[in-house]
DNA sequence: TGCGACTTTGACATCGCTGTCAATCCTGCT
DNA sequence: AGCAGGATTGACAGCGATGTCAAAGTCGCA
């Protein structure tokens, strides 16, 4: 397996006398350079699978003042834990991935986007661990001194998120859209006074969200109405809070959307407690998906976030930005409707 | 801030330089090796923090043949979602802590461990991104294979577990001596028939809990009836289940302690499906306090585990095994009772 | 056959640190 | 004052890659 003498992982040297080329030509083969050869390639090759090389991080990093590492920075899931660590764990999953294959390790930063020392703390994670390039993931992708540093320092970055930065990468799903389609399904079953919980302000894509329930209302001829529109905080206790006010009114709306998967369990949780049967009485929907959703009762018709694909998209352009591809500013991964148990015809008009 | 005439960042050069000794000193000072004169130590804190100096990480990995790299290794979250992905989020949390101030980036590594490929996948792990040390998240701290593996490669390592292995650190906490004080509280409750639901057999640590279940019937006078002891696997699904077998009896359990929350979850879901009132008819426990358990309804009376503690204390250990300190094999954190809404007195008999 | 223009290839310096080992400095003692 | 022996310090050689730049090889065409 290893096939030096020494008993050590084989080195470049050891590539280079095997094949019988100088080491510099292993380097260009290992990177994929041009000007090699086709039979040198081979040859250099075949020396590479005999004795199990591969390149030094260390070496490389050094030698290429580059780290080969990137961060993945959001938001602290213990802030708020249940759906965010789901949400967290697809975009792990996501980064990971892309991150491995194009053979950059990942480096996780978790971090509170409102404290005061985010671009103190951002600016040493770059420079301690020499981080290549970064990921930031919503909320963090909408802090604009955060993009205005990361400008600054030249650093490569893609955002998640629907807004656009010029000269950079951003990563979004269709979330107006996707919620439009959720409002004509609620409309089709008869649905018309349909409330709706927004989500914490800083989250953007949550802010398209409620134009799409906004466009949703106004292409089925529904009125908007202001009292139907609460506001929470993600939390599923602004769930719990906003659906005691919606549910406690005499005029109750019929359907209550919320922005996402925690508020809407908040309200099935508060729908319980004033036993007001789901969905015979009042129909429950979601966003994001969280698996939350299959484990509330009833279970919760939701939107499916690609969050995973989101992240591993995101990662995949960075590493093409670093090696030079050109930039597209808007990537879109489609977002789908999941229709569970929460949501059923509305009650016949008493 | 940049002292050198270069723009660039500070060198050991430009320390050595301005301090007026040689880099090796400078090298010295930033390693905190000894037999540096006090007054030459402050010349070079002072001319590293006029220079605002940090060293060159991939310099360093190269130089001293070590990564600065440790590795948390994991069950991945996304197979069952939920309560792990909460804990998942602790572990890293606790890790990146004390590995942060450990001056070593920590790489996430979630893996499927069961999987055929995943001794090549951990070698690969360990080779290819150099890593230093790794933490073993249960169930992998209880794989013999990887265990085996690494102390033949001589990677150090700390487990997360209750087990001992020769010559390594390991951290656990009081599981059994937990769950018998959850069981005085239940029989303190009036409680006379008390269900159990195992959790994955995988977790060693799972299997403490239900010791500690069969301690506390004893300790009370109470029998240990085996149809009152379910088989679970720790999903909320087989929660579901397990409720269903243990409710539709003609005398059923006046307490359910199930070895984790998600299954916990389940017997609520289920006790709500069949309309039996939580907690006047049923009490329901878990265990771990993942945030679910505080979303459910009614709340869940559980069992907080110190997953971040753990976790901190493991990389702690672990790095101090690398600079040489003598090890303990056994490292306790405590666990402690959260007692919520799912429990109260028994139902008088009828 | 000879020549310019690419293509290939390799020698060697370099990245910024740590390890080795020898040189120099200090001590306390004789 | 002289000396052994430990405490300090520094010179220098790597660590294993990549970057620079010049040398050597090829090819087409006059």
């Amino acid at each position: 397996m290893e096939g030096n003498g020494r008993g050590q992982r084989a080195t470049i040297d050891d590539v280079a006398a095997r094949a019988g080329v100088s080491i510099k030509t292993v380097s260009r083969v290992v990177n994929n350079e041009p000007n090699v050869r086709d039979a040198t390639r081979d040859k250099v090759r075949a020396a590479i699978a005999d004795l199990n090389y591969y390149p030094n991080a260390s070496a490389r990093r050094l030698a290429g003042n580059r780290s080969f590492l990137f961060a993945l920075v959001y938001d602290d899931p213990s802030a708020y834990p249940d759906a965010s660590a789901n949400y967290v764990t697809n975009l792990h999953g996501g980064a990971l991935k892309a991150a491995r294959e194009a053979g950059y390790d990942l480096l996780i930063h978790p971090c509170d986007y409102q404290s005061s020392g985010l671009l103190e703390e951002l600016d040493q994670l770059i420079d301690h661990s020499r981080i290549d390039g970064l990921i930031l993931a919503p909320p963090l992708a909408e802090v604009k001194p955060v993009v205005r540093m990361l400008r600054k320092l030249g650093k490569p970055f893609v955002r998640v998120s629907p807004g656009k930065v010029q000269g950079y990468d951003a990563v979004h799903t269709n979330d107006r859209e996707i919620c439009v389609a959720m409002m004509r399904y609620l409309v089709s079953l008869g649905h018309e006074r349909i409330a709706f919980i927004r989500g914490h302000e800083d989250h953007k894509a949550i802010g398209d969200r409620e134009r799409g329930y906004e466009d949703g209302l106004r292409e089925a001829g529904l009125p908007l109405r202001s009292s139907l529109v609460l506001q929470g905080n993600n939390s599923f206790d602004s769930g719990v809070a906003c659906g005691a006010r919606l549910l406690q009114r005499k005029r109750r709306p019929t359907a209550i959307f919320a922005a996402n998967d925690d508020m809407a369990a908040g309200v099935l949780h508060q729908a319980l407690e004033m036993e007001i049967p789901v969905p015979d009485e009042l129909s429950v929907a979601g966003f994001d998906d969280v698996s939350l959703a299959q484990h509330v009762f009833p279970t919760l018709t939701t939107i499916h976030q690609p969050v995973k694909q989101m992240a591993e998209r995101a990662t995949k352009l960075l590493f093409e930005a670093i090696v030079g591809k050109p930039r597209k500013e808007r990537t879109l991964v489609e977002s789908t409707l999941v229709i569970r148990e929460s949501t059923g015809p509305a009650p016949s008009e008493r």
